[in-house]
RNA sequence: GUCCGGUUCGUCUAGGGGUUAGGACACCGCCCUUUCACGGCGGCAACACGGGUUCAAAUCCCGUACCGGAUACCA
């Protein structure tokens, strides 16, 4: 048989950082076990669903390379034939009508709300105490006919336990008493949530459950409803949470941005340096290795390797340098300069092009020089946005200069301002009938340095912060190179980084 | 409250009866160098606590603490 696993997302906010992960252990697992990777929409919740959502949560896969090997299941469209299972095991006594009118929604936090509810129990409820769980059929009958509102709840047996074998957990058993008579079907007809997932995942003919530790209690639910009709539930593998620094819940409200997938996506992230990060929070193989290909991945990936514990997402929202976790910053630096240059040339010229730095001859007559230069600046960068940051110099005229690198560079040596000028000058003598070349750039400038008394350094950073606009960067020489003689020439003689 | 789960450097983790407890990120230092966020070398830094079992426990067992999840006519 071969494995089926789904990513079952809800469409209520954009893609989470944690529903990012499960969905990339869903499709390892797929890959590795040659079988399909499903996806499907969990909009029963239609107060909360949005379409917007969904699409954020499509392009959010999308971006990370996911994609479905079936059509995509809108978990809405089998509400009818949820509420038939619901109505089935009505009939087969294995559910009843629950008349108990439906409580108001409170205002408050509805998770506290519950909380203290069920505080206030003192864990000593009787999950079997509902007045309408044995009342006779006919009597059931009679009342729904009448038209009176129910629910329609799972009866669970008054003794024994719920088990299974939990791939990551291990087993997991619980207690009858501890588990409700769960609403299978509102009220109003719509059918919850426990319902609809089981009669999916049947439907779908899913293997693999691979998903949230939160669900672990749903499990033993669903477990109950697997049950009652009758069907071997699938294999379950829930996964360690996400947390925030302080350990807590990584959430949108509080966290903000940094837990969306698009964010990294905006923020000049490659899909697959990310995916290798996600990779190894909550997993491993158990090996040193760190940087892993998609094909490692999926070929290294097993259940086994799967923690048990919950992973830190690490970041300092007050530390600029510190936005995202640092790991993940240095995997996409490493991704960024060590990959092979053809691969990250779609992505360069996607960020040149959306920052209007884009010249269609970087793909054939300066085609040499383009590649030459990425390969050149690469080395220092994190972020695909800092092709046309801080190497925008390389590719337009029209760059600005980092005032801490003026005030370093510059503004501690006033000779420069004449010097930087001069230096243009002597260039444009000496190389008139000589290559300009790295060689022969050190030779000219350390003549010049050497005339003016000075350090080596102070001319050579001066003159980085003029061509460049900024401190960091390759060797000197061979920026110079880069830049070439005439752009050069007229970026030392500019007076434009002297301010006033 | 109750049920379930977890606990190795700041973070991600390896190890799962005998290890100088390993790696990565971050941080710090040195080197390279014209600067630097590249690179090289090095350093700091952890088995939550208490009992057992054992010749030997980070590793197995029990308890405690702490953290997390769940406890809906949400998903």
């Amino acid at each position: 048989m071969t494995t089926r696993v789904r990513f079952a997302p809800s469409p209520t906010g954009y893609l989470h950082i944690g529903s990012a992960r499960t969905a990339l252990f869903n499709y390892l697992y797929a890959r590795n076990t040659g079988g399909k990777f499903l996806l499907r929409i969990e909009d029963t919740d239609l107060a909360r669903s949005t379409e917007e959502s969904t699409q954020s949560i499509l392009q959010g896969l999308a971006w990370l390379g996911f994609a479905p090997d079936e059509e995509i299941v809108f978990q809405s469209n089998n509400a009818d034939k949820h509420r038939e299972t619901a109505r089935k095991l009505l009939a087969e006594g294995k559910a009843y009508r629950d008349f108990t009118p439906k409580a108001e929604p409170t205002d408050a936090n509805v998770k506290d709300t519950i909380k203290d509810r069920a505080r206030a129990n003192q864990g000593e409820k009787n999950m079997r105490d509902n007045p309408y769980r044995d009342i006779s059929a006919e009597e059931s009958d009679a009342r729904a006919a009448a038209g009176e509102p129910f629910a329609i709840r799972l009866k669970v047996a008054e003794t024994g336990k719920t088990s299974f074998e939990d791939a990551v957990y291990g087993l997991q058993e619980r207690d009858y008493t501890e588990t409700e008579d769960l609403v299978l079907l509102r009220s109003d007809g719509h059918p919850l949530y426990n319902l609809a997932v089981v009669c999916d995942d049947i439907e779908m003919e899913i293997t693999h459950v691979i998903r949230g530790q939160d669900h672990l209690t749903n499990t033993h639910k669903q477990v109950l409803i697997y049950e009652a009709l009758g069907v071997t539930p699938p294999v379950f593998a829930h996964l360690p949470l996400i947390m925030a620094p302080n350990k807590g819940k990584l959430s949108k409200r509080k966290h903000g941005e940094v837990v969306s997938m698009t964010t990294y996506r905006d923020a000049g992230f490659l899909a697959e340096a990310f995916r290798n990060f996600l990779a190894l929070l909550g997993w491993s193989a158990s090996e040193e290795q760190e940087i892993y290909s998609l094909d490692e991945l999926v070929a290294k990936f097993s259940l086994e390797g799967i923690h048990r514990s919950n992973a830190v997402f690490n970041f300092s929202p007050d530390d600029p340098r510190k936005w995202t976790d640092d790991k993940a910053q240095w995997m996409n630096a490493e991704y960024i300069r060590t990959m092979p240059l053809d691969r990250l040339l779609p992505h360069v010229k996607a960020e040149l092009k959306a920052a209007k730095l884009w010249r269609d001859e970087y793909e054939d007559d300066d085609k040499a020089w383009f590649d030459n230069t990425l390969n050149l600046i690469r080395q220092r960068f994190f972020t695909l946005k800092d092709f046309s940051s801080q190497g925008r110099a390389y590719f337009s005229e029209d760059f600005d200069f980092d005032p801490a690198a003026i005030e370093k560079n510059l503004n501690k040596f006033p000779d420069l301002k004449t010097w930087l000028p001069e230096l243009a000058d002597r260039f444009e003598r000496e190389f008139e009938g000589l290559a300009y070349t790295e060689e022969n750039i050190e030779m000219v400038v350390k003549a010049f340095t050497e005339e003016k008394g000075t350090k080596l350094g102070v001319i050579m950073n001066g003159a980085r912060t003029m061509l460049t606009g900024v401190a960091v960067g390759p060797s000197m020489l061979s920026v110079f190179e880069t830049i070439g003689l005439e752009k050069t020439l007229l970026r030392l003689r500019s007076q434009l980084a002297w301010g006033s």
